[in-house]
DNA sequence: TTGTAGGCGTTATCAT
DNA sequence: ATGATAACGCCTACAA
């Protein structure tokens, strides 16, 4: 099984390369006929273009990708389906392409730019801390979405669609407050410019304006030895905590994933859910609304989010507008897994 | 920011543009001062090379591709890490494809072999019928991987591996039969011609041996109109169920996820788990052993499974060996959400 | 060790 | 409506 060229089908056809090249990319000024024929000679030889070529030679494709960081990330997954879905109605080609963790986002970005010749890009996840400088270079228009990021990156480089997540943390954990706990202890990641801190700051401001004094022995990070924003990393904190002996009356885990690591870890230590502690997450899972008991969190319009993120793109590739910058309101969803003391 | 091309940098560096395709190749004759002087010039001026072009000259790369037919799907989310350590420790390239639901994968994947000059592939999850003609097409070595095919493909064409899904359908529901449950309904999709179809037919024969009638108004059909394989799924086909009075003490999802579903359709109708209800799933999702109560299941070794997967495209691709069809024994988790009666 | 030139498979620009 | 031909950006003989 040779691999077979246009040049073959040419041959095959008895026609010229260029009426080929018609016929397979729909043009317009083409005979019917010898159209239908090529397509014919094409199907019976399994004739299947060198998309390298293609890129290659085409000066626009019409393709969009989505960059994502951490693909096995529940949260983009529905997410991911509206991408696709709004990508393809507008006739563009859909790209999904993974980011390893310890790749740069951005020199993935610019090498696909240049192989695929995009029209657009979307960035998934992860955090963001790059410099202007090398975001010039993606001369494309790209939307961060769901992307926490705490420096000021320019407004008008790059749009952007998230919540504020910081804002959104604290309406949870004064939530939690306001129900009267005390004690509340939290998980979040280490080192974190991104998200992960926005949301922890979100707990501190939320303790303050209620009165409560942050205590060092109740913020607990996420282990370096696990995956973060685990449901493992979650119950491995948890149980620790449990084990110290330290007081406390409810926990809040920046992520729903953690959260319930939590709540397996309080089950394995013979405690109840809300009787014992409240727990509380964030991201709005569908698991946390399944989950036994379900889960008191944040949750994210990510349906709302997605459709926004690619009208931004559409609208700046069109030129309709510049950059775009919006912030989505989430909904605190009051599940079983808290209760008032 | 026009684009720049190995052209330029030749130029910019007063050589020629074979000294710098060998500076970016590590090619072996290079004097390593002109070397160490054009990488500073290709990184100064952010000089990518275009892959297109790359892959259009090279006759072969050293790539292995991943195609994964429903990207979420959380079974698949470990394994493929394991596939990314491995196929980069072999110094290859790991590429992830998804695949649309609608889409052929064999399409895909000639497509992408010719596209990126690919050394091997993996197909992972989705139906497998193809004809052995048109996968003969794809002239570089395959594995499919947790792929269960009722149809009989060549063995010589492709390799395989997967666990027996009928065998171990068939040993959780016996020991469901050996727990004393004698109404077990079943949650299956409805037109599936594979592991869907294994893992019904091992319900049918655990029965049978166990001299217990199929009850037709026992075996539940996933909703077309929602995802099957979801919790989603399963939570609206049992609540289905429950309301309609039908008389059952054990529901067995085919997949963790809709065991997850029936679990909390169970907990919404007021009832317990185990105490009213046992439920069982399938294949050792991580969540199932996080759910409260955790859940009963048959887990497939996902990390043996994965490595041998890349062992044997790796033995195919070095001919060291012709295809293999390697079967792994599943282990029956006994969970928290299942009781004798 | 280095430079020149040809070609990978395709599309776009010309003629015809 | 069709065909020849020049790019696209890179790699790799081959020559120097």
């Amino acid at each position: 099984m040779e691999t077979i060229t246009i040049k073959d089908v040419a041959k095959l056809c008895g026609v010229g390369v260029s009426t080929v090249s018609r016929a397979i990319n729909n043009h317009p000024d083409i005979n019917e006929e010898t159209k239908a024929m090529i397509i014919e000679v094409i199907k019976k030889h399994n004739y299947i273009p060198n998309n390298s070529a293609r890129n290659l030679k085409r000066l626009n494709s019409n393709a969009i990708a989505i960059l994502i960081k951490g693909i096995s990330n529940p949260f983009f997954s529905s997410m991911i389906k509206i991408f696709e879905s709004e990508i393809k109605r507008k006739k563009y080609t859909f790209i999904l392409q993974r980011v390893d963790n310890k790749e740069d986002e951005i020199d993935v970005a610019i090498e696909l730019v240049k192989e695929k010749k995009l029209k657009g890009i979307v960035f998934l996840g992860g955090y963001f801390s790059h410099q202007s400088e090398k975001l010039m270079q993606l001369n494309v228009p790209f939307v961060l979405s769901t992307i926490g990021t705490t420096q000021k990156l320019d407004r008008n480089i790059c749009s952007s669609v998230s919540v504020d997540d910081s804002k959104e943390s604290y309406k949870i954990v004064d939530y939690l407050c306001k129900l009267g706990h005390k004690k509340i202890a939290i998980i979040t990641p280490m080192d974190d410019e991104s998200i992960g801190n926005l949301r922890f700051n979100g707990y501190i401001s939320a303790l303050m304006d209620n009165g409560i004094e942050v205590e060092e022995k109740l913020v607990r990070f996420m282990k370096d030895e696990i995956d973060s924003y685990s449901m493992e990393n979650g119950y491995a904190v948890t149980k620790e905590l449990l084990e110290s002996g330290e007081d406390f009356t409810a926990i809040y885990a920046i992520c729903d994933s953690c959260a319930i690591g939590a709540c397996k870890a309080i089950f394995d230590a013979g405690k109840k859910i809300p009787e014992d502690y409240s727990v509380a997450g964030f991201d709005g899972l569908d698991i946390s609304n399944y989950y036994n008991p379900s889960i008191t969190t944040i949750k994210q319009p990510v349906e709302e989010m997605a459709e926004a993120t690619i009208k931004i793109l559409f609208d700046v590739i069109s030129k309709k507008t510049s950059a775009q910058h919006k912030t989505f309101k989430a909904e605190l969803v009051i599940g079983q897994s808290t209760k008032a003391i």
